[in-house]
DNA sequence: TTTTAAAATACAATCGATTGTATTTTAATT
DNA sequence: AATTAAAATACAATCGATTGTATTTTAAAA
């Protein structure tokens, strides 16, 4: 139970030098001797040093690190999106910091404002459910704090990494309209994420160009959880409401549908033909099968990720630029 | 692009009092004015105060923050155990940082060290499979943080939350043999992790109390993916091994099998019954069937973070005592 | 050996918030 | 009005590492 409580001075004092020395060596400057910066390492190593690193950052006011908010870790798209972050922030010699808003606003907020106070150099983001105010991405903004959006934004103005979601909505409403399905149900979320927006104006473009009706009772809005899926498919069954075809704006709300269906002995793909989004592995394997959008989750993490650092590195040459004009 | 330097001494300034004072309104501290607090609060808003937590972590050498390591988020089992780990946090006030080791040694020491050095509180962790040398762990009690380790260990006397393995791998086994299996194919994991030891004695012990042979050559070790599923019953396959059961440590490994043994016409569970482990969602929906033995993912989560949180706080008041005993 | 430039090291300020102690202010009591 | 305890605020040190500048040491050139 013994705390750590070596630091640079200790190692200083004990070999009789300055700690800007030790600091230097330990750093691998070129400004300390080869033969002094293996005493320092060894005597580092012998009294258990372990830099603190909350010190040092705090002096540099740079952390090294990137944040990362989604709303959750176990959804596929998701985690491929983290592991394409990952690889381009390690290659780029940066830490990552992943967190979750679990879809709830306030824990957005929350997670938003702790990432910025522990100065992290960078945010990637893809905005839960929940948000409507987006106030607090113009707070993170005003202290300096880069931002890039990525599937889920707020506006086209900011450093966004997106697919073409109204063509991916057009086209798998086209799918289904070319296999001949004529009352499409289409499944959308939140209304204030563009992606939902994009892919709902997609359905409705892809109807329109083939002299198809837009119905408004078959468009569902809802949080795309798997029961949202059940329930909702449920009630337009039992309204009698005639449908031979579904797109969803994620595979998760699909299967829920397919669950509810399968259970009243609809045939799917014959009675109802059913496109997801997302590319969740569970639907590679589900029964009966779910087509699914592919989303380029590794590739979009990895872009984010570029884009942001390009953005950190950015500012830092303009800091630079301004410090030496200050000079 | 301009940066936040806005700092309790602006503040102070401004109002011409001193950073003290500022500093313990903004914390709500009795011992500032209601009427001080609201001065400071409106001007902390309207100069865009932001908080500098490396400043004040570094000084309380507290940062109210667990860092979680897992060999990968994209797992239902640990994405449910973090889910655990955030409510159990959340109740107590600490923030969660979450790292993957990709299931790499080299990743998990520069994590550790890491979260070692930005000086978090405590540290939960389920070990890599690649992991045989565990002196990092060592390093890091060291310096007195507090470490507890999930599903993943490497010794009964750390701070372990771990399920009966033994007897989830005997019952599994049990469970094949009660459905007439004789030749049971074992798939295991890196015998460095206890788990994977556990479920091979359980494995083990059932064949023995029920009288029938252990035969080497029906136990695979592998890194339990799903292609080494599908690799390592091709080869059993090939080479003409006997076998009508297979008990999985993991679920990956059992579902690439099981695609595998489709592709020849196997009937499953006719020919061969599967048991697999994690309760992965996919196993819920796979055709054919694979039965799976559940882990409380969420459960071990908590009950994880809450033995680490009265770590940490045993920690601090052991500090304290000695401190108070100091002066 | 002296001179001198370069290399190595030491000095000292600094980052922003916290916190124990000292001082001043407030308000209650005599 | 004087006294005094309590409440509010100010002072100043501190956390550990970094970094610009000053000083000393080294070694090469004169």
């Amino acid at each position: 139970m013994k705390k750590n409580k070596v630091t640079i001075h200790d190692i200083a004092k004990e070999l009789g030098i300055d700690s800007s020395t030790v600091s230097r060596a330990l750093n691998d400057s070129n400004r300390v001797t080869k033969k002094t910066k293996e005493r320092i390492l060894k005597k580092a190593k012998e009294l258990g040093y372990q830099p603190n690193l909350l010190a040092a950052n705090f002096r540099k006011s740079v952390t090294n690190t990137i944040g990362v908010i989604v709303p959750r870790i176990s959804r596929h798209f998701f985690s491929s999106v983290i592991q394409g972050i990952e690889e381009a922030a390690y290659l780029a010699g940066f830490n990552v910091i992943i967190c979750q808003s679990l879809e709830q606003f306030e824990r957005e907020k929350a997670i938003l404002s702790n990432l910025v106070a522990n100065r992290v150099d960078g945010i990637l983001i893809s905005i839960s459910m929940e948000t409507k105010d987006f106030t607090h991405f113009e707070d993170a903004k005003k202290t300096g704090t880069p931002l890039v959006f990525f599937d889920r934004n707020f506006s086209p103005t900011e450093n966004n990494v997106l697919i073409d979601d109204f063509r991916a909505g057009f086209d798998a409403t086209k799918h289904l309209i070319d296999i001949g399905c004529k009352n499409i149900v289409h499944f959308s979320g939140p209304q204030n994420l563009e992606i939902y927006k994009n892919r709902f104006k997609g359905y409705k473009s892809a109807l329109a160009k083939n002299n198809l009706p837009f119905k408004k009772e078959l468009v569902i809005i809802s949080s795309l959880m798997e029961k949202d899926g059940e329930d909702l498919i449920k009630t337009l069954y039992e309204k009698s409401i005639i449908f031979d075809g579904i797109f969803s704006a994620n595979d998760v709300v699909a299967i829920g549908a397919i669950k509810f269906l399968t259970t009243k002995g609809v045939k799917i793909p014959e009675q109802v033909a059913i496109v997801g989004f997302s590319n969740e592995p569970i639907s590679r394997v589900i029964d009966p099968a779910l087509t699914t959008i592919n989303q380029p989750g590794l590739e979009m993490g990895k872009i984010a990720t570029e884009l942001l650092i390009d953005t950190i590195k950015d500012k830092n040459l303009w800091k630079i630029i301004h410090h030496m004009q200050g000079t």
